[in-house]
Parts: C-alpha cells; sequence; structure tokens
DNA sequence: CAGATAAGTGAACAGTGTCAACTTGTCCCG
DNA sequence: CGGGACAAGTTGACACTGTTCACTTATCTG
C-alpha cells in the first residue's frame, strides 16, 4: 500500500499546450467537504474496493494528486469517513433511548439500535468497525481517553474519536445496570466489551456470511439481544 | 481483483537464449501441494495482503504464471488454506470436548476452543471467517448442507466445506443442550447461531482493534463464556 | 525417433496507491 | 497597475498488484 520510491532521474514534463480545461478552483475547505462526500457516496455504492482514489478525484473533477493535498493516504482518507459514519451512529443510539429510564430496557435499546445501524448499512460497518485503520492514539492513551469518557468528562472536540464515544454510551448503560445492582458481576468494563462483542458478532457474521443461510434477522436480534440481558442479569 | 482485458494484438515474445535455468519439474499434485504450503506459511508470516501471487510463485521457485495452471484466482488460492486451516480448527474442537458427557460443560469447552484458536490464530481466523471469499454452493444449497450436517449425515468429502463442519460441531452441542431440556428457548439452528455470533465477536474485536486496550483477554473469555452458558439455560 | 501432452516461462495489460516536479489561478501589497 | 507569494491543481512517472496470451521445454508413450 505504501511503495516507497528513490527518484533519481529529475522529470522534464512535456509542455502540454492543450485547451486549457479551466481549472477550477474552490477553497481548501470546501474541496475536502467536496471529497469526503463524493468518496463516501462511491464508498457506500460500490465498496470499499472498488472506490479507487482515481475513481474518487474522477468523480469529484480532480486529479487524484490532488487527493493526497487533503488527505495523507487512502487509509486516512477512509478514517475521515469512518468517523463521520461514527456520528451517525451516535446520534441512532442517542435517539433509541431517548426518554427512557429503566436502565434494562435503555440496554436493549441501546444493542438493537446498535446491531440494526450494522445490519442496515454493511459497509459504513464494515468501515467503521471491521477494518483496522491506523488509530491516531494507541495503547495507553487509548485507555485513559475511554475514562475519561466513562467519567463523563468532556473531551476536546479535535482529538475525539467517535468510535470511543459509541462505545463510552454502552459503557454508561452498562454501569447503570452494575450501580441499580442488577448485574451478576460488576467489572463494567469488561461486561460492555462482552456485550458489544455479542452484537457485533451478530452484524458481522450476518453481514459477510450471506449465504450461509442464517435464521431470519429479525428474529436472530431479537434471540441474541434476550439471551445476552438474561446472562447479565442476576436472578431470574 | 479481476481486471478483464481484450487483448488485440498479439504478442511476439523475444527468444530469449539464455543460460538454461534448468527448470525442475515435480508432479502436478506435488506442485500443488507445495505452493499450498508456501502460500499458507507466507500469509501467516506476513499477511493476506503483503503475500502477493508473485511472492508465493518466488518463494516456491516458480514464476507467478504457474499458479494459474493449478488455481483458478488467488480467491481460489486462499479458499483451499481455508480449508486447511478450517480442518486444523475441527481437530481443535473435537480434541476439546473428548471425553466429556456433560452437554453444559461440553458446550463451554467448545465455546473456549473456537475462541481460543482464533485468538492464537488471528490471520487464520482472519482468513477462515472474516473474509468473505466467493463460496462454492449458496444459499438454500447451503440449507440442505447444513440440514445433513446436522443430522449426522455423511457428506461425500469432495463437497464438503470444513467450515460447515465446524458450525455443525456446535450446532450438535447446542441440540444435546436443548435435548436435555436445559435451554430456554428450543430453536437449535438460532441458538447455535447466537452462540458462534457471541464468540465470533470477541475474537474479531480482539484481533482487529489491538489498540483499544481491552480487558485481559483470559478474563473477558471466561465472562463471555459463562454469560452466554447463563442466559442460554434456564432456572438458576 | 516422432509426437503428443504436461509443466513451465516471458511479456504484457489494466489497474492500484503514491509522489516529485511542474503549472496556473488568485489575492494582497506597494 | 505591476509583481510577488502562496495556494490549488496537473503531468507523468514508479513500483507494485492480479491475470492472461503466446510461447518454450521437458518427459513419457507408441
Amino acid at each position: 500500500m505504501a511503495p516507497r520510491s528513490k527518484r533519481s532521474v529529475p522529470r522534464t514534463p512535456a509542455k502540454s499546450a492543450g485547451d486549457a480545461p479551466t481549472r477550477r478552483r474552490i477553497g481548501a475547505e470546501a474541496r475536502r467537504a467536496q471529497v469526503l462526500k463524493v468518496a463516501a457516496d462511491l464508498f457506500l455504492r460500490e465498496g470499499i474496493d472498488q472506490t479507487s482514489m482515481r475513481r474518487i478525484a474522477g468523480e469529484a473533477g480532480v486529479t487524484a494528486t490532488l487527493l493526497y493535498k487533503h488527505f495523507a493516504s487512502k487509509d486516512d482518507l477512509l478514517k475521515s469517513i469512518a468517523e463521520s459514519f461514527f456520528s451517525e451512529l451516535v446520534v441512532s443510539l442517542d435517539a433509541a433511548v431517548e426518554g427512557v429510564t429503566d436502565p434494562v430496557e435503555r440496554a436493549r435499546r441501546l444493542m438493537r439500535a446498535y446491531v440494526t445501524f450494522g445490519i442496515d448499512n454493511p459497509r459504513a460497518y464494515h468501515l467503521t468497525f471491521m477494518t483496522a485503520l491506523p488509530r491516531l492514539r494507541r495503547g495507553e492513551e487509548m485507555k485513559r481517553f475511554r475514562d475519561k469518557l466513562r467519567r463523563g468528562e468532556t473531551v476536546p472536540p479535535e482529538e475525539l474519536l467517535m468510535g470511543m464515544v459509541c462505545f463510552a454510551r454502552l459503557e454508561m448503560a452498562v454501569a447503570d445496570l452494575v450501580k441499580a445492582k442488577l448485574t451478576r458481576t460488576r467489572d463494567v468494563a469488561a461486561l460492555a466489551e462482552v456485550v458489544w462483542a455479542s452484537g457485533h458478532g451478530l452484524v458481522a457474521l450476518v453481514i459477510t456470511h450471506d449465504d450461509f443461510g442464517f435464521t431470519p434477522v429479525g428474529k436472530l436480534v431479537d434471540l441474541s439481544i434476550e439471551t445476552m440481558l438474561h446472562g447479565l442479569i442476576r436472578k431470574g
């Protein structure tokens, strides 16, 4: 993906004295936004592999090279698109639990909203949760970030990772369950990760093995969520 | 991945009268097996993207073109490698439950073996369960295949899909739980799919987001399995 | 020994992400 | 108005990718 080259011979480009194609200039921000939109659309329509830099550029009426003035690499571009998808998901998650106070019901709706988002937007889900884009921060730094979010602290938006915010929503819902003494165990982070895993697994399987002949998704989603919930909660 | 080209101008290759490199011939089967081994090794060492056809060929001491005499495409080659990984998994699964009669304990060990395999062999797991290789059969045909396996019928080996066999192991374990009237619901297929999803999700998350700062895997695996089991089984 | 056939090669095609070096448009300052 | 300066955009290439066509060469059989 990153072929390094040591150029030795200097280039002598031909002077193309052709029909001036009126290279249209819009501001840098505008161009960046446009490219982002075009790329996201193309990506949702055609999938990640069919969406080459040249194709994006073409659709945006511009040269592939220009993309590299706005994004360091294709991965970087994908990362930016992913962030916007994450933002959409956060909105869905918040909408799903709006006005709901019962902690169990909140957890249930959160899970459902997450899984539904993934199944309804397979390509977006693939990019956001099934692709290992090089993260901005890593390891310990990541953990501190999660801690902040769990405590409800605000984080400067320029260093915000929306994927983390999504998880934080789930983690806080689980924390409410734990606080209400409803769960069998008390490790909030671990519980949230387990819940996430079950939802993620369901989405991932359904969207990547579409020829497996799964049980109809509606039923599957219900069963998955209720089983998980039942496994979490103590007593009957 | 498959750029189709309509060649028009006939080729006139130069007669390379050079040092005869003694092109060594081994049988077709032997070559196929060798390529398969080399490719699997390379793939496990370097990952799927770094393993190009030319690289495989080079390591095997042949030309890339030759690979296409033995495999229809790179996907086809990957599929063959995947089959061998599936076979290894089946062996692990069977070993894990050998001699265990209690249905709950059998289910527990099966889940653990599956998850452990995935976490210990991330690249193999990625290829087998997280990559959508074009299947041999699809849809309805797939379902009939699953039905056969669940009923314990034998299937001619030439049309065997080891991935299905792996799932069948899980499905039969779940069927035992249902037969013993231990579960809260009775839809074997759906239950097995839900269990699979939770295990798959755990592996997938851990191996693709290694910088997330997850709870230590040992603890996470335990919690996941026990939560799932608790969610499955009725009463306390 | 001839000839069929299996096994293997070379060179190219069409595409990919990426980058150095160049041109061109636009705005500001004297 | 002229002239820089900088931002915005383009050209053309490099080093790769999977894949195929046309070809050679080794080996076994009649």
